[in-house]
DNA sequence: TGAGCCAATTTGCCTGACGA
DNA sequence: TCGTCAGGCAAATTGGCTCA
């Protein structure tokens, strides 16, 4: 498996979390792997063979080649049916606003054809441009046109809406909404209604998501003695809502979760940078 | 956009079962 | 004994909805 994230160009830095890439070849994990919410939206070119998106339990669709991974709030399992060999942009949770003009609410949890997105016409040339480049630095190059273009007409981000998330982000979720609010808590309604419209969350989900990111990156890299010490350094009330979160978030428990076989690409998108 | 109401959810605290 | 996991309950916080 090889797994590689791309930094973006300055000027969307804002909006582009990474770039990154997959490639694993045929059978070498052919199974079922979880995938976890982590407050991210990703728009994802799969240029090797077609992935499985289980929707239930025995129940899976395929994902269209090209397509806006929204907003996760619980766990799903993907299966690829042969060699991977994806491109993917991770967007910031805000940085997909310039992009679109959907409600990113309604994308909430499901995949949407790029076509729906960005429109047939725009979505088929990317597509082509970005299956038919000759190398991962060419496909950047092509993302980084086509988003710049689109950057052009957009102002600015919401400011409160901007640094809120941002805090988010820097505290590793660990405030709670009041202590994000202190200076404007008159405008906690409207907050919670944009994010809602714009980061397709509310201000206590992202923040969940990324304090349970935050722990699952320490476990996975051995960085704590203990459930009991992670829960605690990520500002857990205690270890039994830590598992509790971590059940809700990944569908399992964090030692199942260690053992299970559905971790190999959880492995790889935690290793330490 | 701002505000208020109220149901749903989360937090804080506690207890207990189970296995190593 | 310790670590892990789960559940109950009351209080506090958050989110959905409505209206002006």
């Amino acid at each position: 498996m090889d797994y590689q994230t791309y930094q973006p160009d300055t000027g969307l830095a804002e909006f582009v979390s990474c770039y990154w890439t997959l490639q694993v070849p045929e059978n070498a994990d052919g199974q079922k792997q979880r995938v976890v919410p982590d407050g991210c939206v990703e728009m994802i070119f799969t240029l090797g063979d077609d992935i499985k998106r289980y929707i239930e339990d025995n129940t899976c669709i395929i994902q269209p080649r090209s397509m806006l991974l929204g907003q996760f709030t619980r766990p799903f399992f993907i299966e690829p049916m042969g060699v991977v060999d994806t491109f993917a942009v991770r967007f910031f949770p805000c940085g997909l606003i310039p992009f679109t003009a959907l409600s990113i609410r309604e994308l909430a949890n499901r995949e949407t054809e790029l076509s729906v997105v960005l429109g047939p016409d725009v979505a088929a040339g990317l597509e082509y441009s970005i299956t038919n480049a000759a190398d991962t630095a060419e496909r950047i190059r092509h993302i980084e046109t086509f988003l710049s273009d689109r950057l052009k007409d957009f102002g600015n981000i919401d400011s409160i809406l901007k640094s809120t998330v941002d805090l988010i982000l820097y505290t590793k979720g660990r405030l709670h909404v009041a202590e994000m609010l202190k200076d404007n808590i008159s405008k906690r309604r409207q907050l919670e209604r944009r994010f809602s419209r714009l980061v397709g969350l509310s201000p206590k989900q992202l923040a969940r998501i990324v304090r349970l990111q935050t722990a699952l990156r320490m476990l996975l890299n051995n960085e704590g003695p203990s459930l009991t010490s992670l829960a605690m350094e990520n500002q857990y009330y205690d270890q039994a809502h830590f598992i509790k979160d971590f059940r809700e978030l990944t569908g399992t428990s964090p030692n199942k979760f260690l053992m299970d076989n559905e971790l190999t690409l959880s492995t790889a998108f935690y290793q330490k940078d």
